[in-house]
DNA sequence: CAATCGTACAACTGTGCGTTTGTGTTAGAG
DNA sequence: CTCTAACACAAACGCACAGTTGTACGATTG
């Protein structure tokens, strides 16, 4: 296992737009719901239709952008298609981002009652 | 300071609406700019202008998204306004992805030689 | 007070992306 | 072999957002 150098600054213009286009991916809240469905177990193009209340195409075209960007990983199961997450790190990231929001909520809770 | 709850599952739709907005905001990658070279010092609209190359009206919108979302922050200097990372969250996202990034660069240079 | 600089705001245009609709492909059943 | 179900791929529509231009506001300077 290679260590990765520190992240060089400022960031050259390819990794930014590297980080953007992630970002991008996660920034729509239909993938969101699926890779929070998938936290919890693998799951058929089928079953993450059933369970997000989609179309088939919709579903299918938004886990074949989380394909494309490495996060989820795809097999084939007899007549089904299983996708799985991939990267656990997005998790960390979601994670993260929920925290932050959460707790400007609650900043925005504070203010109201104080003020 | 009080402990956040562990983040529930499934995700509730305003939160899943909240995150996706949060990611979206850094999807851009005149936005990943700002944010990096806000990184290293405080700036005001000008400086960010001049070391970015974009127009003030462009810069100085973005910088409006940013400020909405609660990740700058805004104080007048004199004549001019500068703005500062209110949310050292950020970085920790920015270096998360950046290390999500560079890894899977790897992996795809690592089958490129070996395949 | 007038002039200038820095910044924010509003209207407009173009484009990228999400959604929908339709079709092709593969695996299993009869 | 035919039929059906599950999934992926492709084209068209519509919306939302990035970027540009023009303008208005506030502060500083002389």
């Amino acid at each position: 296992m290679n260590v990765l150098p520190p992240v060089p600054h400022p960031l050259p213009e390819p990794l930014i737009e590297l980080v953007a286009q992630r970002f991008r991916v996660l920034g729509e809240p239909m993938r969101i719901k699926l890779l929070d469905r998938l936290r919890e177990s693998d799951a058929t193009v089928g079953e993450l239709q059933g369970a997000l209340g989609a179309s088939q195409q919709n579903v299918s075209k938004h886990l074949g952008i989380l394909h494309s960007a490495g996060m989820v990983r795809r097999t084939k199961r007899g007549n089904s298609v299983v996708y799985a997450i991939s990267d656990p790190g997005v998790f960390e990231l979601c994670d993260q981002v929920c925290g932050g929001v959460r707790r400007q909520l609650q900043e925005l809770e504070a203010i109201l009652q104080n003020g």
